[in-house]
DNA sequence: CCCGGAACCTGAAGGC
DNA sequence: TGCCTTCAGGTTCCGG
C-alpha cells in the first residue's frame, strides 16, 4: 500500500532515469487505467520531455516540458517499474522514453490512476499540506484539526487535512505520541498537537530512510523490497507485545478501518469525574 | 461545512 | 474438495 514514504522512494528511484527523456510512446493495456477520454490526452504527451519528477501527498508527477503533466496514483497494488514486461502479470501500461527507459505500471487490483492534466496547481491546492515540508507545523496542524468532532485516525487519513498519510503511518504515528485512534480531533491539546505532529514527521522521515514498507505489494522500481515494515510498532503487529510496555497490539475499527494500537500507552481518555 | 456509508477492484483467508 | 462470504484500504461520490 504505497503512502508518502512509498512514494518519495518511487519518485527518487524515477528522478535520474527520467529527467530529460522523451516519451515516445504509451501503450495502454487496460484503458480504464486513464479514465474514460484519456486515452485521447495520453497521446498528446508523446514526444515531450519529462522535466522534472514530483510528489505530492501519494501522487506521483511527471512534468513535462509544455507543462502539462502525467499524475500517477498507485491506490492499493499499483507498482511502477524499470524492468521487463515479462517479468509482471498485471501490467495496465508501459511508457516508453528516448533513453530506452520503459516505466511499467503495473496494478492487481486495478483501482491506480494515470491522468494527464494541462496544469497540476488545481491538484496541489485540494490536497492539505506536506507533512515534511517546514511550513507543517504544530499550529498548522492543530488549525487543521480544530472544531472536528471525526476520529483523529479518520482525520489523519483525510488527504484533504494532511498529504500523503495512509493506514499503516497513521497507526504508527498515534502510537509513537501515544495518542488513541478514536479520540475526536479537536479535542486534542496544543501540546498533544506539538507531539502528534513531531511524531508524523519522525515516523514518515525514518520510512524514506528505510526505502518504504513492503507489507503486501510494494516494489521499488527495480524491483526490490522496503525494510520500513520491520520497524513498525503496532500496524500489522495484532496480538504482539507493545514494544513499550508489553501488552498485546489490539485493532479496532474506524470508520470501516483496521486501527492498530496499545490499549495501554493509547488509552481512550476518560470523562472527567467531577 | 461536516460526517457516514457505498462503490470501485481482486486475491487471500475463513466458514461450512 | 469446493463454493461462498468477508476482508484488505485509497479515493470519490452521494445522501442526510
Amino acid at each position: 500500500m504505497p503512502e508518502l514514504p512509498e512514494v518519495e522512494t518511487i519518485r527518487r528511484a524515477l528522478e535520474p532515469a527520467l529527467v530529460g527523456a522523451r516519451i515516445e510512446s504509451v501503450a495502454l493495456s487496460d484503458p480504464s487505467l486513464a479514465g474514460p477520454g484519456g486515452a485521447g490526452a495520453v497521446a498528446d504527451v508523446i514526444g515531450h520531455r519529462v522535466t522534472a519528477v514530483l510528489r505530492r501527498g501519494k501522487h506521483l508527477i511527471l512534468l513535462l516540458e509544455n507543462s502539462r503533466a502525467i499524475v500517477l496514483h498507485l491506490r492499493m497494488t499499483g507498482a511502477l517499474l524499470l524492468q521487463e514486461p515479462e517479468q509482471h502479470s498485471r501490467v495496465r501500461a508501459v511508457l516508453s522514453f528516448s533513453n530506452g527507459q520503459r516505466l511499467l505500471f503495473n496494478d492487481m487490483r486495478r483501482l491506480g490512476t494515470l491522468r494527464v492534466v494541462d496544469d497540476i496547481a488545481a491538484l496541489l491546492k485540494q490536497l492539505g499540506p506536506e507533512p515534511l515540508e517546514v511550513e507543517f507545523t504544530a499550529q498548522v496542524l492543530a488549525d487543521r484539526l480544530s472544531g472536528r468532532r471525526v476520529p483523529i485516525k479518520a482525520a489523519l487519513l483525510d488527504q484533504h487535512i494532511i498529504a500523503g498519510i495512509g493506514n499503516m503511518y497513521a497507526d504508527e504515528t498515534l502510537f509513537q505520541c501515544r495518542v488513541n485512534p478514536l479520540v475526536p480531533s479537536g479535542e486534542l491539546l496544543p501540546a498533544q498537537c506539538q507531539q502528534l505532529r513531531d511524531a508524523i514527521r519522525d515516523v514518515l522521515q525514518r520510512a524514506i530512510e528505510n526505502h518504504g514498507a513492503s507489507i503486501n505489494t510494494y516494489w521499488l522500481p527495480n524491483g526490490g523490497t522496503g525494510s520500513a515494515h520491520r520497524t513498525f510498532q503496532v500496524a500489522h503487529r495484532l496480538g504482539a507485545p507493545c514494544p513499550r510496555c508489553g501488552t498485546p497490539v489490539a485493532r479496532v475499527m474506524v470508520r470501516k478501518r483496521g486501527a492498530y494500537f496499545c490499549p495501554k500507552c493509547q488509552p481512550f481518555p476518560q470523562p472527567a469525574v467531577r
